[in-house]
DNA sequence: TTATGCATGTAAAGGGTTACATGATTTT
DNA sequence: AAAATCATGTAACCCTTTACATGCATAA
């Protein structure tokens, strides 16, 4: 059900078309929320059947026209009902963690391997994360940019401040698992090479 | 997919009755992988049909029977590919992030009752993390000590290095966790209290 | 004898992934 | 003229959740 929720909170920047936010979930959004194409474009007219969203037609090229999505006040509303509303903590389910507790199980150098793998995911990540942040701070960031001109400076300030923390969050996250994962190269050293 | 694997790990400790792993997915091996009865059972018959466990009927009770899962060479051989397998990073979809991103929709309020609770959340998950870590050290883990039994001081000392491992995995995400929570409290206070 | 625990599921619905399908428009 | 991008989906399958269903065994 947060998918839902997802897509209202991007399209309270601005209106978007299906295709906008289907690019938008493979940038920099992605990063706190991922869909593929075939999960959004039925979300969204399911979204506009309940009367979260209306949809605008827009020409595109000659004869063309694109559907533009805008938040309607009850989208909103159940937006904020949502936001305010308990979160319910995810159950633990990422393989990486029920991999390691049994990599006695698997030949050493596979293991490296993966360990490697894993590393080179992360580092790439709080790259990524970290190039996110910096155009949140100084507001470059284009989806942010856009919902900011419609704020005044106070509520531009709250906006800009939460979402950085949010990243901060996510950064801080991947910095754990790098840690992790060479604690895990660290262990293998001590259990198998000396 | 995970599931059978966790499922086959949990099995390479000792023969299992689905009663006895809904059981452990409820209790300390939840930390690492978790699953619903109504998936545990029709998993394991998937599993016995295509060879990765065998099940043995005994004796329960007076006139009833149970079926005591065991892991077939198959099964072994299917995790140990897995195990080597290269792993899927996950794709980012935790609500929690999302939430903090536009915690500006919110009612500050409901803000720091969401931060309260996920806190004690985590508070919570960390003590039994740490409790179960313990048992782990000490060998005296139910699950850990009937697998440790078939081995020799040489692969129990791997065993028992690689759960710690992962253990010290999760704990270091959950005070991850509740650092960036801690962070939120002060957030707040600087955005709306002073 | 009542409650708790042991034992094994089915059914329906929801959510997500992967693969496929199609055509217009803009850029090179 | 070809390639890349914009645009919008459908279909099939898999995994997970929630709710329901049933009955025996053992301990208090």
């Amino acid at each position: 059900m947060s998918l839902r929720y997802a897509l209202i909170a991007l399209l309270t920047g601005r209106p978007m078309t299906g295709y906008d936010i289907s690019k938008s979930f493979s940038r920099s959004v992605s990063h706190v929320w991922h869909a593929p194409d075939s999960q959004i474009y039925p979300e969204l007219n399911r979204m506009e059947r309940d009367g979260l969203l209306i949809s605008v037609e827009v020409p595109w090229g000659k004869k063309g026209t694109k559907k533009e999505y805008h938040v309607t006040d009850t989208g909103l509303a159940d937006f904020r009902a949502w936001m305010e509303s308990p979160l319910v903590p995810q159950r633990q389910r990422d393989p990486a963690y029920l991999k390691a507790a049994y990599f006695d199980f698997a030949d050493p150098k596979a293991v490296r391997e993966q360990l490697r793998q894993q590393r080179t995911y992360w580092e790439e990540q709080l790259r990524m994360l970290e190039g996110t942040r910096a155009t949140l701070v100084d507001r470059s960031h284009p989806t942010l940019a856009a919902r900011l001109a419609k704020l005044d400076e106070r509520e531009a300030e709250l906006a800009v401040r939460f979402k950085v923390y949010a990243y901060d969050g996510l950064i801080a996250h991947a910095r754990t698992e790098l840690a992790w994962i060479a604690d895990g190269f660290a262990l293998l050293d001590e259990l198998y090479d000396s």
